[in-house]
DNA sequence: AATGAATGAGGATTCATTCAT
DNA sequence: CATGAATGAATCCTCATTCAT
């Protein structure tokens, strides 16, 4: 009934992220995905030549997303030593804390392993980062942070005990002081 | 026709996997295994309850082979500075450094980030790590290393342009000379 | 092909009523009233969520169309006496005596004995024949007639040796003449 | 193990009726009763020719039991009027007053409308009560009364409504009093 | 421009039955 | 005598996609 309606394609996207989260990319269909949306079936092939399109740019946005609050966090950070302060923060509190985002993360990786339109997300998601590190740390060093971030997320997601905050503190004081 | 076949469980378990490296969990049926395995569609409900039991068995072999290369790496250590070089060696050579290899440890990261179930396979997988490490380097020292390798192998990994060596052995003197 | 064929749940309804008849609600599935009624297979699970709701709408029209049936053979019925004549008719002639609809009937109420879906429709089955009884007789009279219907038919139905149609003018008079 | 587990039959027949009282005809399947019974699927076929013998052989004993509860029950009236009674109360209370048996006598009635197999069971059934009933009523009166038992218990079974006392006792007195 | 109706392919799973042991 | 292992057929259902409207 309405004509024009330029938030659609918005919220497909956003419903395909939900769905994913909560289903993983394997269980993530069409179908599933319009009910979400709340948008009759016929629109996803309207909207999307196909499921890899949808997930593509449902993909792009998370990263940017993510990538967005990252930049702005290290943004406030005054100097190098604010900005390991900073990296901390991150990896203890932020993003991936959530179940939701280390879920969207793990199988935004796992296309990324298999397929080349997705490694350009990844590698645009990875590049802003170290662009963001490098305005405090030399390009080793920002290369090499990244990549423990990557890690101490990562394990201290899937850990079953806790990991303290003292011991991260220590991992991005290693790095940093190299 | 063969009444007795112990190995089809194994056949099905590799098949299994081989199928996940190719089109994903996400892609994976009974169907696509029980081809690759060479038998008969009713053997996989068979002997598995369903694709989780098959999925939850493939993925405990795959981390515990990956875990035995790593501690048999490190087992060839004579002292500290040898098992750091052991370390750079595995991000920079060993395992993951196939596609497939790659391919399957964020399927079950994946996995695992949704699914208690597959969280103890990696957890354990971690635990192994930790305990190999552990034989040359202090408990907070072998965890960082632990998530470092993660990162940097996930990295070098997805990263299009390939990070030199020198960098690798560079983040592992940071981490282990702290 | 056909985009619009709006005679289709209608035609798979009375197909799925015939397959009943047939092979009973045991052997009735999707495939066997697909072919009956010359629908794609795929086309069941669209028109109806499954085959619980597809067996629901066939005996629904089922219960409704045997019930017209007796309403209208009571409607001409001028005064008890006629009435009376009505209900050995049904009982000696009518509905029931051919196999598919005792067969069908049967179905229904084994449905009806453990869903209580199917018993809202017996329900209502029963409730419209004693309302057209107790248009000729008083309301315990027609729930005993209602009763003795039920039970005459189907033992006549069961029956290997012939019921004369004498003793069921007598049943009919005993239980009217109360 | 056992080499002769001569109640092992039985036990399959019994557990067949509870498979079918809780999940039908429909849903009764050899890996269901041999579940019920503790036996392996192995035996069912060992045992049984077929599913079919095993449901033939499950509702004969279980007709047969009903049965024998009938007998008995009449057969402690001392006259016409004890016998009234008694048929007043199989209806009010026994026999089909619980859920298992209203539901396992549907299922079997539903097997006599199509198999004539299962019309012996009935039939034989149907033999019995009359045999009894004639003991204290003459042969028209006893068939009669037969079929109003079965009226009254199914609708009453089947009806949401309670139906009182009075109305049976009223029923099964314009019955005998012809 | 947008969609509801429709479908064939493929999904997991359950099944009765067979047969070597 | 009895059964556990095995399988091919059939089960219901979900799916991406097509197309007339």
């Amino acid at each position: 009934m309405r004509r024009h309606d330029p938030a659609r394609r918005d919220r497909i996207v956003d419903a395909c992220l939900e769905v994913v989260s909560q289903v993983g990319v394997a269980g993530t269909s069409h179908r599933r995905v319009a009910a979400e949306a709340g948008v009759p079936l016929g629109s996803m092939t309207y909207h999307f030549a196909g499921m890899d399109e949808l997930l593509h740019e449902a993909f792009s946005r998370f990263a940017r997303t993510v990538s967005d609050q990252f930049e702005a966090s290290l943004a406030t950070a005054q100097d190098a030593e604010g900005a390991a302060r900073a990296v901390v923060a991150l990896i203890t509190d932020d993003v991936l804390s959530t179940r939701r985002e280390l879920v969207l993360t793990q199988e935004l990786y796992t296309l990324a392993a298999r397929e080349p339109a997705f490694r350009r997300v990844t590698n645009a998601w990875m590049g802003r980062s170290r662009t963001a590190l490098e305005r405090h740390f030399d390009p080793v060093t920002a290369r090499l942070l990244d990549a423990l971030i990557e890690g101490l997320t990562l394990h201290r997601a899937l850990d079953t005990e806790p990991q303290d905050v003292a011991t991260v503190r220590e991992a991005v004081s290693r790095i940093t002081s190299g």
